[in-house]
Order: structure tokens, then C-alpha cells, then sequence
RNA sequence: GGACGGGUACCCGAGUGGUCAAAGGGGGCAGACUGUAAAUCUGCUGGCUUUACGCCUACGGAGGUUCAAAUCCUUCCCCGUCCA
């Protein structure tokens, strides 16, 4: 992560509590309320004491991607504004299942997942925060001590209309979808958090609006002032149709290699690049608007694509990465070159059945559907196209396998 | 607790004794066209093999009837709706 195009952080909280001139509002979905977030950030300043913004990590998959770093980047704004990340760890919560946006109930992860998904979250995490304003918390600290009687407790300053107004319970119902009890009590929990790690703000995507509404209800409850609820657009993934999510896969990951990202930005919808523009990259609104200005006016929207692709590899690797990662795609899907790296299969000297190769070097996992493949045509072996099934594979000298339109292999002897 | 309706491949969903590895749709993959876009068209979409109307696995679980079961019977598990 660049900083040093960043105002330091002392800079920006002197001329920034003044809401409207910050950029703390850029890009955002809902805020509730504007009113309350100005006097607490005035409160902030007058007082010196950080405000304290708090963000749930769901951690049931190992990748931070561009969707989840839209809050991220949001919570960074916070940081640079001299305010302190509370990251809330959901492996309570997490244990329970987000029933979110699902119409199913999800898998409940172990603690060992969830342990492992951690790990390998922070580092990640630190690509975009500043590590020295944060707070990471599990949420088990608090909630997993709860007795019976201090779950009826929290469980009695809510009541169940209340709970099935959310959008997902109520198509559920609707569709005679089963809502376990448990989903019911996981936005009480997720609430909880909030009263427990007395955030001043909360931050979360836009499908988390009404759970973090819940929080800033019990923190009422519980005698606290409640917290600002600020959500982010959610960003749509590779698929063009569901939110980026670990889940349906559609994703690209912040710690992917500049390639891997190159190519997964190029293949988005051309309706979601200036989407992607706002949310993922430090583009101003101005230059959003200059770049639409240049699609209307005929530009061939593949350029425009590039300076998406390579901005967001800038912001997670580096400017030269990114246009090394432009060149070789140009060589290799423009002008049809081989790539200059790809994965290697050393081939038996006595050469090896081409099928039986193919499942062997992980290009596909079953022998039927490599001869289904086989026979659609999609081999080629230094670009000819393979058409027999039976055909022995032997190399004396290094050669290119190439699956579909972008898979390559190095057959070496 | 009672009545009724359900559980089919990645998802939705048809199928009520053999011709069912199971219609149709979605998704996915591949081919054509392209800008690794969209739209469109085509094919494929359980596995294995001597590629063969062959074998194995599969219609919630277990057992049974039958030459033959996703389909019938028994039992268990699970879900929904309504009633209490």
C-alpha cells in the first residue's frame, strides 16, 4: 500500500472534522446519521480521544478481495483521520453463521478454521490498515461466557417482528425456507459486539445495514450513546450477478499475483467498471466522470479496462507490477504469444497417454471429461489442436500444451 | 403432540416398476465470433475402462418385495404448512 501519497494522519484530522470537506463520505451507501457522526467527530477533536470504528471480519474463507476491501479502504480513511480500527473477529458469531444474503443456513465453521482463517487474515489486513490503529477482538471473549440468563437478557431487548423485518427472513419465510432459532439470535449477538467493544462508528457492507442497526439499537438499550452506521456499496463480483463473496468464488483476492489480478479485472462487464473504479481504486469522482466521458464518446472500453486493472495493482503491488502484468497480457491474449511463465509437467521419458496427462498435471480432474474436452477441441500442443484421444505425448525438447483459452502448461522431458 | 405435503445430480425442478446416469431451466466448461466484455450460436456437463447401447456409483439413511426400484413396502432421519 503506497502511503506516502497519503496526507499524514495529523494533517487530515486538523482540516478534517469538517465533514462535508473530508472525504470520509465519498462512495458511501447509507450513513445513520450525518448530524450524529459531525458531533462525534467534533467531540473527537475537541477531546483528542480517538473515535473508535468498529468493522466485522467474517472469517470464513482465507482471502481478503476487492469487496471486503471496499470497507476496509474506508475504515483506512478513519485511520488517516487519526481514529482507531476495531476489528471485531467473528468466531462466535462465525460459529453460529451469517444468515446474510443467504437463502440457505451456512456451515458452521470450526475454531481451528476459523483460527487458521485469522492467521493469514492479518497480514492481508495490514496491506490496507495501519497496524499501529488497530484493535482486533474476538467476539467469543464476550459472548461466549454468556449464561443463559444473559442471553434471555439480551435476547428480551428485541422482539421478534423487529428480527423478521430483515429483508432475507422475510424471502425466507415467504418461500418456506427453514430460519433455525439461531439465525434469529445471530444479528442479537453481531449487535451485541458493538455495546461490548462500545464503538463510536460501524462500518460494513451495504447487505450489513440492518444488522449493524440492531447494534446501534442495543447499545441504546445498554445505556450507550449508539453508534453511526455507515455502509459501503457492495461490489459486485466476476460473475457480473452476485456480490464479490469468498463463498460463490467470483472474487479477486488483494494478495493475488499482479497476473492472476490482470486478468480477472479484464474479464469484469464493461457495466462494472466505473463501479469498480469507485470502489477500489483512489480515482476521484472527476476522473470517474472523465473516464465515462471517454467511453461515450466511443473509446474502446478495453482501454478503459486496463487503467482499472493497472490502478488496482498499483494499489496492492506496485506500479511496475502492473505494467509488467499489462505487457505480458497484451503478448499473450492480444497478439496470441506464449506466456513467458506458466507451470511445468515433466513428461516420462517413455511419454505418457495425452488424456492420462492432462488429469495428471491437475488441468483437469477426470479422465472422461479430458476426452469430452478432447474432443470439443480444446488442446493444442504448440498450437496445433489435438484431435486424438489415444495420442502419445513425448518431448525431447521443452513444449507448450495450451488448454481452452488461457491455460498453458510446460511440457518439459 | 396431530393432520397433510415434501427430501431427486452444483442449484432449481420433472419423473410414480423396466426404454433412467434420470426431462427442462440455471450455473459451469469448451468451440465460433470478440476486447479474456456483453449479446448470440454450437457442444458437453457422475466416474472408470479394452469408448462398449460395458462396468461402477448415484434419486435423504437402513432394510425388504421383484427377473427389474428414483418409482412399491417397512423403518429411521430431516424439512415445510396448518391445527394444538
Amino acid at each position: 500500500m503506497p502511503s506516502a501519497e497519503r496526507q499524514t494522519p495529523d494533517e487530515k484530522a486538523n482540516s478534517e472534522f469538517g465533514l462535508r470537506n473530508s472525504n470520509l463520505l465519498r462512495g458511501i451507501d447509507r450513513l445513520e446519521t450525518e448530524a450524529e457522526l459531525q458531533a462525534k467527530l467534533e467531540k473527537s477533536h475537541k477531546t483528542g480521544r480517538p473515535l473508535r470504528v468498529k468493522l466485522g471480519i467474517d472469517a470464513s474463507g482465507p482471502d481478503i478481495h476487492l469487496g471486503f476491501a471496499v470497507p476496509l479502504r474506508k475504515l483506512r480513511q478513519f485511520q488517516d483521520a487519526g481514529h482507531l480500527a476495531v476489528l471485531i473477529i467473528g468466531d462466535f458469531t462465525g460459529s453460529i453463521g451469517d444468515p446474510s444474503g443467504r437463502s440457505k443456513t451456512r456451515p458452521q465453521l470450526t475454531d481451528e478454521q476459523i483460527q487458521a482463517n485469522m492467521e493469514r487474515y492479518k497480514e492481508q489486513v495490514f496491506k490496507i490498515l495501519l497496524p499501529d490503529r488497530c484493535e482486533f477482538r474476538y467476539n467469543s471473549e464476550w459472548s461466549k461466557p454468556m449464561g443463559g440468563a444473559d442471553i434471555i437478557k439480551l435476547a428480551a431487548k428485541y422482539t421478534v417482528a423487529r428480527l423478521i423485518e430483515r429483508e432475507d427472513f422475510k424471502k425466507r419465510l415467504a418461500a418456506g425456507d427453514p430460519i433455525h432459532v439461531h439465525e434469529l439470535l445471530y444479528p442479537l449477538f453481531q449487535g451485541y459486539d458493538s455495546v461490548a467493544v462500545k464503538a463510536d462508528i460501524e462500518l460494513g457492507g451495504a447487505d450489513q445495514y440492518w444488522n449493524l442497526l440492531v447494534g446501534r439499537e442495543l447499545q441504546r438499550e445498554f445505556g450507550q450513546e449508539p453508534q453511526v452506521v455507515l455502509t459501503m456499496p457492495l461490489l459486485v463480483g466476476l460473475d457480473g450477478v452476485q456480490k464479490m463473496s469468498k463463498s460463490y468464488g467470483n472474487y479477486v483476492g488483494i494478495t493475488e499475483p499482479p497476473r492472476e489480478m490482470f486478468g480477472k479485472l479484464m474479464s469484469i462487464a464493461d457495466t462494472m467498471m466505473l463501479d469498480y473504479f469507485r470502489l477500489c481504486t483512489d480515482r476521484p469522482e472527476a476522473d470517474v466522470a472523465e473516464l465515462q466521458k471517454r467511453l461515450a464518446g466511443g473509446e474502446n472500453p478495453r482501454n478503459i479496462k486496463v487503467e482499472l486493472a493497472k490502478d488496482v495493482i498499483a494499489l496492492y503491488h506496485s506500479r511496475a507490477a502492473a505494467e509488467e502484468a499489462a505487457a505480458e497480457f497484451d503478448r499473450v491474449f492480444r497478439d496470441k504469444q506464449i506466456p513467458d511463465e506458466m507451470p511445468e509437467f515433466q513428461v516420462p521419458a517413455e511419454g505418457t497417454n495425452i488424456i492420462d496427462l492432462v488429469v495428471a498435471a491437475g488441468l483437469l480432474p477426470s479422465k472422461t471429461e479430458a476426452r469430452r474436452k478432447l474432443v470439443e477441441g480444446a488442446f493444442y500442443l504448440d498450437n496445433e489442436r489435438l484431435t486424438d484421444a489415444g495420442l502419445l505425448v513425448r518431448v525431447t525438447t521443452p513444449a507448450v500444451l495450451r488448454f481452452g483459452k488461457r491455460r498453458f502448461l510446460r511440457l518439459v522431458p
